[in-house]
DNA sequence: ATAACATACTTGATGCATCTTTTTTGACGT
DNA sequence: ACGTCAAAAAAGATGCATCAAGTATGTTAT
């Protein structure tokens, strides 16, 4: 008997839900930007139930707060924060890295060429949007090509809780976010764990800095969820 | 001006999903058990819309699935994954245990032998739930430890999909799953992060043998969520 | 003009009715 | 006995009314 993957059920929350994380990880909300489920709802032409039950996940998933019972924010971000989420980063997609590295067919190696072409198209064209959501596809990449689908969860979480903050650094960052990934698909190619894993570390750790140095100006409110 | 954590909203969906939280983590269910939102709407004495915010939570965090449009199951797991998430927690929770080995203090190292003390008691009354609990219990306490909130946070959603599995493993494992926790506490008593963090993993590794050798007979759908 | 209070509005939480789809069940025919 | 099909019951999804609590507004008295 074959395996199948449970098919997604596409509720109205799921579109919803959908929706707004490509939002946030595209930097299209600021962190203490304020969500009305009403004004959603609107936008969204449904009723206020999927929408709550979009913004809940959200919540479960610490990318929005309840500021007070009746204030839904984007979440902040403190530095403390974000150090940690960078720190837990590091080890998890190094972890990605490693088992990419020992397992990328070729066809892996030519999508993540893709990526980076498209990638500099995308920075050489000014396009920050796309350059955004091509280096977040990158990093994706590699925990999908080592078959890590709880790694990439995680990851997403931790993605959409960084992603009202990245869209501001990523201009300060500009080309340097992208230098740091070739040695990625070097290592690949030559089916080096170690040097992946530096490459992709690397990458966090430099391309991190301009969001460093932004996120101390901001942090409306940088807690917990409900 | 003094931080404040956002105080908790005690919201119904929050009781909820806290009871079916403890009620996973403590192996109160079996993986592929149905929950019905009507009868737990009964049973919790709330109508089912705190039900459903409780059960899109946890399907949030991949503890239940929804095999079915109307079928809403405690997930399964499969063999890959339950190794994936060993592997995983390896890395994190071994950054917990090198972190916490450079910050504790003495009044963290007597919680931990506290915890192990009643661990002791539990074991010696043959009192399964209470043992389950206070393993888990030492696991979080090196992150809280180490003052990384994001790392718990994602720490628990993985013993959430663990729950349901562990608690069939653990009289396999009888008293070996304590034994590995002492090196630990050695470990940060000397402030020894490497010391602590190959205790932990050897803790996890070993103490996770009887979970693998169970799961590969279970199984009933280990996939996905909505 | 300002401060204080009352009123109206905003907004998320909760409960509930209804809709559609799925699952069960049982009768019927082979 | 077994398989098929249809009717009924079950169950989650959606929409909506209401509630309580917080916020804004406007009026009045000083």
């Amino acid at each position: 008997m074959a395996e199948f993957t449970t098919l997604e059920h596409e509720n109205l929350n799921s579109v919803v839900y959908g929706a707004l994380c490509d939002a946030l990880m595209q930097g299209r909300f600021q962190p203490g930007d304020r969500l009305k489920i009403r004004d959603l709802a609107e936008q969204f032409g449904t009723s206020v139930t999927p929408i709550r039950d979009a913004i809940l996940r959200l919540a479960n998933d610490e990318a929005i707060t309840f500021r007070s019972p009746r204030d839904i924010r984007v979440a902040g971000l403190s530095e403390n924060r974000y150090r940690e989420i960078r720190a837990i980063r590091v080890r998890l997609e190094g972890f990605a890295a490693e088992t990419a590295a020992q397992v990328a067919t070729s066809a892996d190696i030519q999508a993540l060429e893709q990526i980076l072409k498209e990638n500099e198209a995308a920075i050489a064209d000014g396009d920050r949007l796309r350059g955004t959501q091509l280096n977040q596809a990158f990093h994706f990449r590699l925990p999908q090509i080592a078959g890590l689908p709880v790694l990439t969860t995680i990851l997403r979480r931790l993605w959409l809780q960084m992603g009202p903050h990245i869209s501001d650094a990523y201009l300060a960052g500009g080309r340097a976010m992208i230098d740091h990934h070739y040695p990625v698909v070097e290592a690949l190619k030559r089916h080096d764990p170690a040097a992946a894993s530096m490459a992709i570390v690397d990458d966090i750790l430099l391309g991190g800095k301009p969001i460093l140095e932004r996120i101390g100006a901001v942090v409306p409110g940088a807690e917990r969820s409900a």
